[in-house]
RNA sequence: GGGCGGUUAGCUCAGCUGGGAGAGCACCUGCCUUACAAGCAGGGGGCCACUGGUUCGAGUCCGGUACCGCCCACCA
């Protein structure tokens, strides 16, 4: 082990400031030496267990990732902390089309084109291309100090996770959920590839609805009508219609049904049909019907047995039965269509229309709908299990909102289109007999001797992603680790991946499994730009989570995130809020510094540690904040176990900045820098123990910070990171001994306002007397006289019954004790105003309370304490009008 | 078109089952006080978007309005 960890314990080599650069690498290093992350299937302990969102493989992380890692490193090792066996299983993803596209476009910077070199060749690229850059990630999770398990570390691609993969397609397609069909898909004409409903992403244009002519042949009978005229927002697909529909109740188009018209431009002859799909409503009523590109088109086509006709190629150009118009761009053809139908008088007019448009998500290219033969997953019976595990509480959703949009999604969930026709992914396990069209789906290649032919497409990633969480542990073996490990306890991941990672796992868990993969779900939010805009490699926007830890530490990125991660909320990266939590960091530092430079030499400070246990022999300020630390420790516990990972990482900060070292630190030194011994020793003691608990509690925020402190405080000490967690016992919490600092901060505090006020200098020694009518409150002064003579800058503390006819002073009032400070100069004109400013804020308050306390309803009503609470307010009040009235009166005010 | 969320201090946001509004940053004043100037002490600043209602009492619960954001969606 590192020497540094058993280090002697001085305050002499510490910097006056806290330097991450410095220390963070050292105890990376010891992490993984000492296997922190280690899971071990056969420690006697209850084992706790996640997976990590994987990301994509080529990318590098931005700060997103390091929010949902950060994330899950505190819950792992608080949960460490707390005795349990931790795995968090690490991993990464091949990310299909989005790694084939980075490839793709590296390759082409050298000039070369993917399919100039053939398949093989390609995914070689890509494997060297992953070997390069797969590291990156791996070495950006490292410098947030994420404490996974290396040793199980997976990528989708691994040949465990491709067997899983095998396995659960061959498994899902006997079972008839996968099957093989010729339909209308999402088809990316950049990528050339299908893609899922949800991969498509819907954008509301300001398009134009053009209204065209189509005559009609003429009428056999004699009379009618002699053309329709219909509106579109693709003209160039119109070289596909194959009829025109109206709505078969339609009076207006009764005459028409059944007869023909003729395609402008093409010339065709094509029906004139009714269909139910038609909504008589909207635009002429009449529609162009296009079974080869439009969904609703392809339907009615279907019930109508419509010829298709494939006009736009899956290349994204016109096809060769468009005549002039083949190979043009599918928008270039749409500007010279509207261009002829102009020139032909048939172009009746064009309105401004608002409509979505998808485009795919990762290329950006408007969507294509095409006819084509594809796999996919029959998804209503899984997504109904899923919904039933979600809704009798197997797996539950933080925050709770969330599963509504779950269930929203669940209900309606259409077909998944899972096969891609990619290069870079799992193989379809599925082979080809060209000869007689049987098509063979198994788990083991078959004998080349067939001469069978693999499908050449490949599955979407979210196929194997969604597996993630048994695959990773040796699923469809059955071995230790899924045993143990599965089903996860905690999945930990953004919103923005519900339905594409989320509820295809839950759907898969449950059939593979027959468990849910996870008990929780936390959801957390999205990072944003300054802006607001969302972070994302392909937005560019993103911000290099190392650029933040070089500067500021890794600890201040990670409890910026940690203390912003309010449920079901976005968050705006700020980096003058990491700023803040680098200031943290350093006074908890100092802090620490000022402890060891206070807490004697070694053995005595050991023994003082021993002696915290027993908070009955100290003073007050020690008694205080091992009663305050109960409730820290507590109120930590309790929003961890609820997933506010924010209001956690705040507790801590305001106790550490403005109880520890604000109050506690200062007070200390009262009995640090006295000449009695046994005080000494006790607040050593205390502070020792304080010291010891607050870096347990906040070391699953700030990993490298406390690890640091850790070692240098004295003693031979193990690894912050493998400790127990802070333990406050209960028997610390004394509610009296907080009232009455409360009371002392109470009496400090006004004393250095009027200071402030009445511009006292500030290293200026004052007189103060104190008056309280109760001998109790007299009592509790005393006992923290030589605090508040400290505190407040006082140089003697006179505590009295009654009032001092002195006239010259300022006075405040804190219920019931007055505070007066003896002055030789006092404006009396400006006293007098400042009084009653005073008196009159009280008096307001005191009207408020009156009303409420003689109001029937309230006293009938409102709950016991409330309305002690408002009486012991209205007498604090009274008092202090009072006061403030006879003082007001003795200056003549 | 459907659904979800937001609107609180100049900015970014907390505010738990309704009891009388907070933090960080920014700002103002004064301090290099022997842990920390990445600091200390003090201070100013809010019709809690608007509007009805429930209640003794509403930032908090219910209805409506406005604006912002997100997700889902095959009306040309």
């Amino acid at each position: 082990m590192d020497d540094s960890i058993s280090a002697p314990s001085t305050s002499e080599d510490m910097p006056t400031g806290f330097e991450p650069e410095a220390v963070e690498e050292r105890w990376r290093a010891a992490w993984e030496e000492a296997e922190i992350g280690r899971a071990d299937p056969h420690s006697g302990a209850a084992k706790f267990s996640m997976v990590i969102p994987p990301p994509n493989v080529t990318g590098a992380l931005h700060l997103g990732h390091a929010l949902d890692q950060t994330l899950q490193d505190v819950m792992a090792r608080w949960k460490r902390m707390h005795g349990l066996d931790v795995l968090w299983l690490p991993g990464t993803d091949h990310a299909g089309i989005a790694t084939q596209n980075v490839v793709e476009k590296a390759l082409l910077s050298e000039g070369i084109e993917r399919r100039s070199i053939g398949r093989e060749a390609f995914e070689r690229r890509v494997w060297e291309w992953r070997e390069q850059h797969g590291g990156r990630i791996l070495d950006q999770m490292r410098s947030l100090g994420l404490s996974v398990d290396w040793s199980r570390l997976r990528f989708t691609l691994d040949p465990d996770m491709s067997k899983a993969v095998r396995r659960a397609f061959v498994d899902l397609y006997e079972q008839g959920f996968i099957y093989r069909g010729e339909y209308m898909v999402n088809w990316c004409p950049h990528d050339q590839t299908a893609i899922s409903d949800l991969e498509v992403k819907h954008e509301e244009v300001d398009g134009k609805l053009w209204k065209i002519r189509y005559p009609l042949t003429p009428d056999p009978e004699g009379e009618g009508r002699d053309w329709l005229e219909v509106e579109t927002t693709r003209p160039e697909t119109m070289l596909g219609d194959t009829a025109l529909a109206v709505h078969p109740n339609d009076t207006r188009y009764a005459a028409v049904v059944g007869r023909t018209a003729v395609l402008p431009l093409l010339g065709r002859e094509i029906r004139v049909i009714a269909d139910e799909a038609v909504d008589p409503e909207f635009g002429t009523g009449v529609v162009k019907v296009t079974p080869a590109h439009d969904p609703n088109d392809y339907e009615i086509g279907k019930r109508n047995e419509l010829e298709s006709i494939q006009v736009i190629g899956f290349d994204g150009r016109m096809t060769d039965n468009t005549g002039p118009y083949e190979g043009l761009d599918r928008f270039e053809a749409r500007e010279l269509v509207l261009e002829h139908l102009r020139e032909r008088s048939l172009l009746m007019g064009e309105r401004a229309h608002k409509h979505a448009v998808g485009h795919s998500e990762r290329s950006g290219a408007v969507i294509e709908p095409q006819i084509s033969t594809q796999w996919f997953v029959k998804t209503a019976p899984l997504a109904e299990a899923a919904l039933a595990a979600a809704e009798d509480g197997r797996v539950r959703f933080h925050p709770e909102s969330q599963f509504k949009v779950f269930r929203e999604w669940m209900t309606n969930i259409r077909d998944w289109c899972i096969s891609r026709q990619l290069w870079w992914g799992h193989r379809i396990p599925a082979w080809h007999n060209d000869a007689t069209g049987e098509i063979i789906v198994t788990l083991e290649e078959p004998d080349p001797a067939l001469g069978l032919r693999q499908d050449p497409d490949v599955l979407d990633t979210w196929f194997s992603s969604g597996l993630f969480p048994f695959s990773t542990l040796g699923w469809p073996e059955d071995t230790v680790d899924l045993r143990r490990y599965y089903p996860t306890d905690v999945l930990v991941t953004g919103y923005d991946i519900l339905f594409f990672w989320v509820a295809r796992m839950l759907m898969m868990g449950l059939h593979f499994r027959g468990e849910s993969p996870f008990k929780e779900v936390f959801l957390h939010g999205l990072i944003r730009d300054a802006d607001g805009v969302k972070m994302s490699k392909s937005r560019g926007n993103g911000v290099d989570p190392q650029e933040i830890v070089d500067k500021y530490g890794a600890d201040a990125l990670r409890f910026m995130l940690v203390a912003s991660a309010t449920p079901g909320t976005d968050l705006i990266f700020s980096e003058e809020r990491v700023a803040g939590y680098r200031a943290f960091a350093n006074k908890l530092w100092n802090a620490t510094r000022f402890s060891l430079m206070n807490l004697g030499d070694r053995a005595e400070a050991l023994q003082a540690s021993a002696d915290a246990a027993d908070p009955s022999a100290t003073s007050l300020p020690d008694r205080w904040i091992l009663s305050r630390i109960v409730t820290v420790v507590e109120r930590f516990e309790r929003d961890m176990s609820k997933f506010r990972f924010d209001e956690a990482a705040q507790g801590l900060y305001q106790f550490i900045w403005h109880e520890f070292c604000d109050w506690y630190l200062e007070m200390a030194k009262v009995a640090l820098n006295g000449d009695q011994p046994h005080a000494r020793r006790e607040t050593r003691a205390t502070l020792l123990a304080t010291l010891e608990i607050v870096l347990r509690a906040l070391h699953p925020v700030m990993p490298f910070l406390t690890e640091e402190l850790w070692s240098r405080l004295p003693g031979d000490r193990d690894l912050l990171a493998l400790a127990p967690f802070a333990a406050a016992q209960d028997e610390w919490r004394d509610d009296e001994v907080e009232a009455a600092v409360r009371t002392l901060q109470g009496v400090v505090t006004e004393v250095r306002r009027l200071r402030a006020e009445i511009g006292v200098e500030p290293r200026k020694k004052i007189p103060l007397v104190l008056i309280a009518e109760s001998e109790d409150r007299r009592l509790e002064l005393a006992a923290a006289e030589s605090l508040v003579r400290s505190l407040a800058g006082c140089k003697e503390v006179r505590i009295v019954a009654d009032d001092d006819p002195v006239v010259e002073r300022v006075v405040g009032v804190i219920g019931d004790i007055q505070v007066l400070i003896p002055l030789d100069d006092v404006d009396l004109d400006r006293e007098r105003a400042r009084l009653k400013k005073v008196l009159d804020r009280a008096v307001g308050e005191l009207a408020g309370i009156d009303g409420r306390l003689t109001n029937r309803g309230f006293l009938a009503k409102a709950p016991e304490e409330v309305v002690a609470k408002a009486r012991h307010r209205q007498a604090e009040l009274i008092a202090e009008r009072q006061r403030l009235e006879e003082r007001l009166s003795a200056i003549g005010g």
